[in-house]
DNA sequence: GCTAGTGTGTTACCGGCGGTAACTTCTGTC
DNA sequence: GACAGAAGTTACCGCCGGTAACACACTAGC
């Protein structure tokens, strides 16, 4: 089943190339098959056998966490760019709605993965996912902080709201995604009034 | 392992009452052990062997979907009432996410399995938990389209930010529950101040 | 050129899971 | 008291995640 079965000895690649073949292979059989994508069928895709992939990962969660990285790290430097983007706070807001709702729409598949079934199963797995949520909500809160204007006292409120406004974004992607009672476009649009809103009344 | 072992035999119960002994012992179990408790583990835990679970609850996704659905219809009819309460839009937001920050409070191991692992493993569990998210967003853009009085063409905007807030209730929630950087009420009061203000500027 | 060592690969297994078939025991009914 | 049928058990199946033990290539030193 490997797609360059001529290929699968790794003396011929170094052990960064495998490294990166084998996730290859691995993000293609989750995204095919979704989270429950058993290790066997895993190797089988990769054109080796399970004990290799232990070698590589130590365990299932370690090679899922492997999996979320490649993603998570280059999402979140996106998102950070949007964030603090030079333009109006608006446009800003605008932005990182729009970078996520991008990732939501073209590669569904990938998004549930990184968000929900990430969830799945094994607890580091979900600690990485909750780990990514929180480091773009402290992200956010910073900015919310500054913009603002509270004093150090009161950054909780801004934590709250800045965690919040994430799985706001989140929940309204799910339910978008499901019923796409409209486009993208004004999905941010939605989004951007109601968190405008409050900052304007803050 | 049986609470009651002497009452094990249902005979001495009748069906209905086996059930609801059945589902308190997977309760307990999960509510100690996780969602990734065993069947087994459930069977022992209520003083009967594996075959007793699947004739009454067909297979562990239907066995937690029972367990869900003991706590989300009650859940759900108190949120509907603090959302159709009479008094102040203010209050009667307040009110909802102090009934939801109370169940987070009071039972957070409840809460977890209710919220986020009953999306563990079987899709059917997820989906039950998707629907009651759902149907709570349903509830809340109703009242929301009211509130401000929006004409039926302009529902999926309400939907919207009803879904966005279920979700930023939730996050908010879950950082909460894990940080707990201040009191229930503070976190109630930051949150409805978030939503108050983008109704003000609606 | 032979040998030793190291990394790369395999096969074959383990315990435990979800789920089921086949059998036994108890209980109520005529 | 014989019997239908529900209630409950044991013993199994296939599959999973994970591992031990062994086989094959390549390089280094003599």
């Amino acid at each position: 089943m490997a797609t360059d079965a001529d290929q699968a000895r790794a003396s011929r690649r170094g052990p960064r190339r495998t490294r990166e073949y084998l996730l290859d292979a691995a993000e293609r059989v989750v995204l095919r098959e979704g989270p429950s994508a058993s290790m066997n069928a895993i190797a089988a895709e990769a054109g080796i056998s399970k004990p290799i992939l232990y070698r590589h990962f130590g365990d299932k969660a370690g090679l899922y966490v492997a999996l979320a990285d490649r993603h998570i790290e280059t999402l979140l430097a996106l998102l950070r760019e949007a964030l603090t983007r030079p333009a109006t706070r608006r446009e800003r807001t605008e932005a990182a709605i729009d970078a996520w709702l991008r990732l939501v729409e073209g590669n569904p598949a990938l998004y549930r993965f990184l968000v929900h079934r990430g969830q799945a199963e094994e607890p580091e797995v979900r600690d990485r996912v909750a780990m990514f949520q929180r480091r773009l909500g402290d992200a956010l809160a910073i900015g919310i902080a500054a913009e603002l204007g509270l004093p150090e006292d009161q950054w909780p409120r801004a934590q709250a709201w800045a965690h919040g406004i994430v799985g706001m974004v989140q929940a309204a992607s799910d339910w978008w995604l499901d019923e796409q009672p409209f486009g993208r476009e004004d999905l941010t649009r939605h989004l951007a009034d109601l968190i405008d809103g409050a900052y304007a009344h803050a």
